[in-house]
Order: structure tokens, then sequence, then C-alpha cells
DNA sequence: GAGAAACCTTGATCCAGGTCAAGAAACGCT
DNA sequence: AGCGTTTCTTGACCTGGATCAAGGTTTCTC
């Protein structure tokens, strides 16, 4: 894919004419980053933000004696990284590479120079809102829901409202996504598993037909 | 006091030309609002935002059966709300006086008009960038730090670090603010007035001399 | 200033989920 | 293919903090 393309599928840049768009692509420098690497860490300066293309990505936040929280996971498609455009220039979170990804990194500059046109400029508003809701409800999710219904929503925000899903991460990995350990996920698919709701083959979930449905996660 | 002096004081606002401030001041209308009163609740639609001028403000959310988070606590000088400005207009979040409170609100149009000017706007996005570093960091608070902890950053972000505060919210609404129970913050504040490390009478806490200092709050 | 309604404290109990440990399975890598 | 390194699972155990309950205290309200 290219990054014409990527741009064009990605939130706030959707709305660029066409050409603007190809402008903007040309200043992309793709970044490649295998599994476990950062693409940033936190506290450090940077002056890009990243759309990610291929891969998935965590953004993780630490305590000064190890532990952590995964803010959000990022999917193709998907930017992050925008919070050093203004204000400060240094990164709140670490940007972790579940596997082998490609990232397209946008400078500073260029973004802040299009900020003068209204029309982007209100898309990308609109953007840090919606962003902005995320946290909000991503707080939620963390402090008020048990393990079983993260896991759900987890499942459902990520990858929609399937039958099956194809794992994209390590379980390890999703445990940490859902603010929980390997072994309570690990459990808790043992558990789901006995009581006929899914099953499990390697990083292939399936579930009981119709199950869904008679979910009700608002 | 009156809104000139309040806008002079308020984040993004701070920026404005004394006469940009003034013309704005005149467009707020103020509200008063009891104790446990909503100025809005999530969900509802709003044309908005609120800039907290006396009392104590929570901004909370909730499950649908009937958990919850407070996402901040709103302090006189504060802006809230600002989420309904573009994308979507209805608060993500219920807005719950703890005690008496005035808030000056501001519509929507009058906000998004300012935006036209490129130093306003360079403020407003700062801000935002700062909630969502804000946002984050909360999220780390409530996930990875313990109860006790959480008390001690609490007073030191909401009111600095001090030797004696006067708490401005029932020891309720403050354990709803930590992310805990009342009867947890009570045990709490016991158990570190019988180690000599604060007394409580009321209101007032009042730690022992010299005890921040040997505290690393990073 | 009496009664009601919040709030605060204290005790007893419980449990979701974390931690530690130790195999088993899968995934690199040369 | 084979060896080391992660990842995954399973078991045993523990604990921070929630919940329930009940008495004491402060705060409103009339």
């Amino acid at each position: 894919m290219d990054a014409v393309e990527l741009l064009r599928q990605c939130s706030y840049f959707s709305g660029l004419s066409e050409e603007h768009r190809r402008e903007l692509a040309g200043l992309c420098r793709v970044k490649k980053i295998g599994k476990q690497e950062c693409l940033f860490s936190e506290g450090r300066e940077g002056h890009e933000i990243f759309i990610l293309a291929t891969g998935s990505v965590q953004l993780v936040k630490n305590t000064a004696d190890g532990k952590s929280v995964v803010i959000r996971t990022v999917e193709p498609g998907e930017a992050f990284g925008e919070v050093i455009l203004f204000e400060q220039n240094t990164y709140p979170v670490t940007a972790v590479a579940l596997r082998e990804s490609e990232a397209y990194g946008l400078a500073r500059e260029d973004l802040v120079r299009l900020m003068a046109d209204e029309g982007f400029r209100n898309d990308f508003m609109a953007f840090l809102m919606g962003r902005l809701r995320y946290l909000a409800n991503r707080m939620l999710y963390l402090t008020s829901y048990d393990v079983d219904e993260r896991f759900l929503r987890f499942l459902k925000e990520q990858y929609g409202e399937r039958e099956e899903y194809e794992l994209t991460m390590s379980k390890k990995d999703m445990a940490a996504a859902i603010g929980t350990t390997p072994e309570t996920l690990s459990r808790l698919m043992q558990r789901l598993g006995g009581e006929g709701i899914l099953s499990v083959a390697g990083k292939t979930i399936r579930f009981k037909e119709g199950f869904w449905d008679k979910m009700d996660l608002a």
C-alpha cells in the first residue's frame, strides 16, 4: 500500500483534497520496526506523528517501578503520537511494535502548516475530541468492568463483532491490552471454552453461533 | 470575581487580548448549581463549555449497571466540557457539583468563531494536548498505583505540596476522586494517623513536618 | 432545637484477580 | 533438524480492597 492510499483512509487526512494528500504523502518517511522495538519512548523528544501502515503497535505508559497500562492498541490505518504537535514535544507514552510493522512518519512542521487550512483544522479538532472521548471510555473500561467483560469488549472494539477472530497479537499482548495478566486471560478462555461459549485454537477464537446477539455491550 | 478576571486566569483564554477577553466575557452566562446538582449529564446534548468560578465539580462516567469513574475533579479557574465543540454535541461525562458552585457558560458558536484567530487556536490546541496527557496519566494513576499512593498524589495534584490541607469536598467525594470507597479511605487515614504520618480533624489534614521531602512522587 | 438525612467510622467477611512456580508448547535461529 | 528462548497453560496460594452491616456524628430542614 502506498502513502496516498493510507492517508485517504486515515481519519483526519481523509477530508483533504487529493492534491494536498499527494503532496503530504511525499513528505512521509517510512519506518520499519521489528517485533518488540520502540518507535518512540515515553519522555523522549520527538518531532513526528505516525500512521500505522502494517503490523500492530501498543501505546504503553509505565510507572517508575515497572507497572504499566496499555493506553491504546493501534491497528493499520490509525494515527498516533499527535500529542507532540503543540505544547510539548515529548511523547507521553511508549510505542512498541507487537510484531514486524511499518509506520509512516510525518514531521510536526508539515502538520502544523496544514492547520492553516480551516477544513483540515476542523477535522483534526474533531479527531482530537474523539480521542478525548476514547480515553474517558477507556478509563471506565479499565476500572469498572471485570476481566470477562473487558475481554469481550476488546475483541469487539478491535476487530468488530464476528463469530471467528484471528488474533493479530500474542495472548500475552492481548492480556496487557485488556489490563490483566496472561495467566488470568488463559484461565478465562479455558473457562469460557468449558462453558461452550467459545473454542480456541492457536490464534483463532470461535464463538458459539449467535453469541453476540445475546450480548448487550452498549 | 467577574468574568473577565476569571478568563484571564483560565488556560487558553489567558493569551487573548484584553479587548477580546472583555468581549467574550460579555457572552458568558452564569449558572449556579447546588450541591449534587448536574450541570450536564452523560449522553445529553449541549452547546456550551464551562469555566468554574466557585465551588467544585466532578466529571464522572457511569456504566449501565451503576459503577462509575471520576474522570477529573474541577476546581475554580478550570474549563470543562470542551468535548462538545467539534464532532459531536453530546457530553461524554456527567458534571456534578460537589457543593454550591458557580460556572460561566460559553456558547459553542462563540468559541468556534474564535478559532479563526491563530493565536487562540494554537493555545487551544496546546490545551487539548495537555488534556490528552492528563488522561493518559490518570489512566496510569487509577490502574497502577495502590490506594495509598493515589491518596498522596491526589492531595498534591489538587492542592499542591503542603503541610496542611483543607479539603474542599467530603471524604466520600474524595474517595471517589481517588477511585476507592469511603470505607477504604477512612481506614487508610486511620492507619496513617496511627503511624504518625498525619493527623485528621474534620476536613483538615496535617502532615508530619518534612513528610513531602522524603516522598518522591515523580 | 428536634428529627431526618446525610456522612463517617469500624468490624467482619469475601473474592477477583495477581503472584510465583514449573511444565508444555510454539517459535525463533544457526 | 535441533537447541534456546519466548510464550502459554495449569496449579497452589495470597492479598488489596470491595462489600455488607451497624453504630456514631455531623449537617440540613422545618
